[in-house]
DNA sequence: AAAGTGATCATG
DNA sequence: ATGATCACTTTG
């Protein structure tokens, strides 16, 4: 069974302490634990993009698990998330912190990650490896940044950190 | 505490 | 075509 598969904030849970592959163009290849994740779990979710429904921007989060999706954000930084769940079904995990870098932003800028990923499929230019590590500890919180959603949603223990 | 930054989406 | 809105970071 792959995490993916999971919905999001089971799949966005169990990523934390996996470890992330980015092969670059030039044939580095950089391995780093994730140590953050956010869930953003469907059109109900307040807090996610595809709570307004089918966009341009949105229709990569209805693909299937496994599928990357970058956007910019406030103009300047680049989000990476991991799509999870059925096909048509839109949830996504945003990693927000890794081993050496910790904050959304950082993360694509330590990886060298932008919009030539999105809707792309894991396995290529990035990876996911489990190697059997699971932290000590898994803290969750509520989801930062998300001001403009239903408070309901905004109560929502969808953050996870590694301890 | 506040600004910088540009794609995206909803208006007209 | 124009304007509002951001799943953030850095600087003072």
């Amino acid at each position: 069974m792959n995490i993916l598969d999971l919905p999001a904030p089971e799949a966005a849970r169990a990523l934390v302490g996996k470890i992330l592959i980015r092969r670059l163009p030039d044939g580095t290849e950089l391995r780093v634990r994730i140590t953050e994740t956010e869930a953003y779990y469907g059109e109900s979710d307040t807090a996610c993009h595809a709570c307004h429904g089918r966009t341009k921007r949105t229709e990569v989060l209805y693909h299937p698990a496994g599928t990357i999706y970058v956007y910019l954000c406030y103009g300047i930084h680049w989000m990476l998330n991991l799509v999870t769940g059925p096909a048509d079904d839109p949830q996504a995990v945003l990693i927000r912190g890794v081993e050496g870098a910790s904050g959304p932003g950082r993360v694509t800028k330590f990886l060298a990650i932008d919009k030539s990923l999105n809707d792309t499929r894991l396995g290529g230019a990035l990876a996911l490896e489990d190697d059997g590590y699971a932290p000590e500890k898994v803290t969750a919180s509520p989801r930062v940044g998300i001001g403009y959603a239903a408070p309901e949603d905004q109560a929502k223990l969808w953050r996870f950190c590694a301890e």
